[in-house]
DNA sequence: TAGCTTTGTGTCAATTTTACACTTTCCAAA
DNA sequence: TTTGGAAAGTGTAAAATTGACACAAAGCTA
């Protein structure tokens, strides 16, 4: 019995793995959550990685990425999307990952396809949670990033890149703000993830003009300064604005 | 030797193979070349499947995409774009489909991941080769394909969205005309890919100021009708471009 | 040479984009 | 209580882009 549950639940697949690229934004600057492998006895090398496992031959991919992301952080019904596979043949060629992998898989030595998600979770509602692959899970600003272990750099970019062409088609980034917030924290945010300045005037005159957003009659508190108005969400307008489309190119 | 040969270039990986979505234009609409399987004993279902097949351990993701392209059509520094990985394990449901896995291959209940390309062919340089999978190729108009084996209808609307999308940030259609076209030929390419009609006049003036097209000082010949002056891609122009960067939303 | 077919062209109104600076409001420190 | 610091919030004018729209020119064929 245990072992036809183990059957038909959990044949993990050598072959294939899930990793995640898990955006937060702390107010401040875009944000990825990287889990911390520790030391490496062998020396050094790289210690953060990208959240992943293997798959299981019974799950599909999108299963497979929430689980990782529900293992390690608790959350559900987050925003998750598929960057990608990627899958060298030498992407293992750190003597660090090659250790570390055989502290953990069955078969260290497997060619390995690993597809790639993004996923945008509220920082603020992220609680770290023991997980069979992380030791430890830290919040690290993207910008800092300047190594990883594997190929996982090359995934970061490209889930970066990735994110950065979606929210110019669809407002996604309001999954990484808390429920209210403010339209500064907003503009900041898109000035983090689009790697540029924004004009204050302008960016605040066209996302007002896509009318999902509602402002509350409520005020931050406590701030040395001004005190912003707070803004929600507008869940039904966005629904209609995605269903009559809303691209931006000129054709 | 044979043996080590084999061992070093040629070990299938059973669970991961790509599909190609080769995309061509035949000048009035958008075509994709398919694989016919030919009659399937069993009786019914798609004949039609996207070129495809397992990867190699030793080769990347985009050498076996190019090489499935090259078997195919033995063409080769052709435009190839991933598109993502499709993996659902109920992904062979179809009798015929899993009849004609048995015929093709080593484990033909294996557990596949496939990983997605689509790929820009001018047509007018395709000569269909033999290949090891494929008894004969037909260039089949997009609009008019209706079913195909497995789940490669989800991945031709996956493809055809991202070219879609694509396609409005890249003037990556050239790939899909001969070397001289006419400014009505690449309006038609737009429209077909677009799926939509666009003012002839103000899709010229759109194109034109992008400043990547050279005009011949050649005309059309034979057509029964004002003849169309011809234009070249203009390689340089575009690579500036892209450098520069050239999306299109207003941020 | 008359007729068919597709090419190629310009303008105007409406909308969108860009650049830009000062007042308001709150907190904290003097 | 006054003052200074800090970010919020707001409008306009010029430039660029978009969208809608119609007719003459050029070649072929019958």
């Amino acid at each position: 019995m245990q072992h036809n549950q183990k059957k038909i639940n959990s044949e993990l697949n050598p072959n294939v793995s899930v990793d995640c690229v898990i955006f937060g934004f702390d107010l401040e600057q875009l944000t990825v959550l990287l889990i911390d492998r520790g030391e490496i006895s062998s020396g050094f090398g790289p210690r953060l990685a990208l959240p992943g496992n293997l798959i299981y031959d019974n799950e599909n991919l999108d299963m497979a990425a929430n689980r990782v992301l529900d293992e390690l952080s608790g959350l559900h019904d987050i925003y998750l999307e598929q960057v990608g596979a990627f899958g060298d043949p030498d992407r293992i060629h750190k003597e660090s990952d090659r250790e570390w992998l055989k502290s953990i898989r069955a078969e260290p030595e497997a060619r390995v396809i690993t597809v790639a998600y993004f996923s945008l979770v509220p920082m603020q509602q992220y609680k770290p949670q023991a997980s069979s692959f992380a030791k430890n899970a830290d919040w690290v600003p993207v910008n800092e990033i300047k190594e990883l272990a594997f190929d996982h750099l090359e995934i970061l970019h490209a889930a970066k890149e990735k994110l950065k062409q979606k929210i110019k088609i669809q407002p996604i980034g309001f999954n990484l703000l808390p429920r209210k917030f403010t339209l500064s924290q907003l503009h900041r945010l898109y000035e983090s993830i689009l790697d540029k300045p924004l004009d204050k005037r302008n960016f605040r005159r066209k996302i007002q003009k896509l009318d999902i957003l509602s402002s509350l009659r409520e005020k931050q508190r406590g701030v040395p300064h001004k005190p912003s108005l707070l803004y929600e969400f507008n869940e039904e307008k966005y629904q209609e604005l995605t269903r009559t489309g809303f691209d931006n190119f000129g054709f």
